[in-house]
DNA sequence: AGACGTTTGTGAACCCATGCACAAAGTTGA
DNA sequence: TCAACTTTGTGCATGGGTTCACAAACGTCT
């Protein structure tokens, strides 16, 4: 029987989505010397609880040590290894318009687990042009380069209208994992991951805060107004 | 005293998350000449539960029509008006790198309430470049414009190492909401409201979907090693 | 060795979000 | 006008996530 949690138990999402963060830190920590931390000096660095870092950490298992705290390089590994980041994840970009060259170039790409094994766009204008020493191909070519070096992850950064019919590729292939830029919804069948990040989103939830802000500020005025 | 609930009430977070998404969605079905929808049928388009859609709607007031739906047109603007976006937001983007460009060529921005009013950056090899008609500036410049033309909202498009320093400007400046697409946590005082979008959280996330897949699918083997 | 101080890991209470199911309210058609 | 049908808005139950608070476990110092 596997003695690690992280196989055997259910980590919750909510968790899956902190720990990169907590990676990150830590990460940072080593690099400046740092041996052992507290949850309460990490959550600090990181910016929750840390009675919420503990019980997020309880679900990889049980890596610290009472009074004392935890190893930096050993909580970094096992987190590590939670995401699955000791093997690499091939990558590859669809569009390569201003948002795919900067994805492309973007150094945590790069980092720790990712690696760029192909880029493609249909523009002519982009065609043989290279990035990170990657050739840009034809949408096309998609299967032909799964066959011989499988994809893991896609990531779509086309325009919305195209979204669907990369994805669709993406998915012929057998890729089951998507990252998706284009302010779209995909439709995917069971068993294919899709996150999407969305710029305008995000601006849009700012919009709101700072409207209620402005509103509260103004609160004064708007209440005699009302009268 | 205002009748309008979305002044009054508070709004779930998790529901001003989803707004922008149905917002687009009916964006789209009035470009398509559609007048009316059903929960059902926006849910179906937006892929949430049509219980879901009408709770996150009541929370704006009530402007659906039992046995019928909901105004296209005027369920639009009614949560346009609720996330704010019915008066335009100056937004600054600090940082012209590719992910700098990206953004601010990047269509989603210059839709309804947003606008680009300054784009800053240190390289002096980007001095007095112009993107969408927007000159590069030093960040230097940043509270004398804020003087002239102030910023509702700040992105932060630099590498990890420079965000604080840039937070700091920014904030100094006066800008309360900020949009940080740096891999680093920002400390910044009460009444600041920051987001964060990290690709590489986004991809890790990914993976440690794709390596349960892996896992699943492996399960055999592992068991009789396990063994 | 034993007492003391520190920090982890977790049970339990709380809080928010989601989903169900139905009454209320509207439309349509006879 | 009235009955049949449709769809909204919402009270209630369920489930997950966060926070609290403390016992268990470790190191240290005398």
């Amino acid at each position: 029987m596997s003695a690690d949690p992280a196989l055997r138990r259910e980590i919750p999402d909510a968790t899956v989505a902190r720990l990169p963060e907590y990676l990150r830190t830590l990460s940072r920590l080593a690099e400046d010397g740092v041996l052992s931390v507290s949850s309460e000096e990490l959550a600090a660095e990181v910016g929750v609880r840390s009675a919420q870092l503990r019980k997020d950490l309880s679900h990889l298992g049980s890596y610290g040590v009472r009074g004392v705290g935890y190893d930096v390089e050993t909580l970094a590994l096992e987190i590590s290894r939670a995401l699955g980041l000791t093997e690499d994840w091939p990558v590859a970009i669809v569009g390569m318009g201003n948002l795919g060259h900067a994805l492309a170039s973007y150094s945590g790409f790069v980092t720790k687990g990712f690696r760029i094994v192909g880029l493609y766009d249909d523009d002519p204008a982009l065609a043989d042009e290279h990035v990170v020493g990657v050739p840009i191909r034809p949408l096309a070519e998609l299967h032909v380069h799964h066959a011989v070096d499988p994809i893991a992850i896609g990531v779509i950064a086309t325009p919305a209208p195209a979204a669907q019919a990369v994805c669709d590729a993406l998915v012929g292939a057998g890729v089951s994992s998507i990252l998706n830029f284009a302010p779209a919804v995909l439709s995917v069948p069971s068993g294919v991951d899709v996150r999407r990040v969305d710029l305008s989103t995000e601006l849009q939830i700012l919009a709101f805060h700072a409207q209620r802000k402005s509103l509260a500020a103004g609160d004064l005025r708007s209440a005699v107004v009302a009268q």
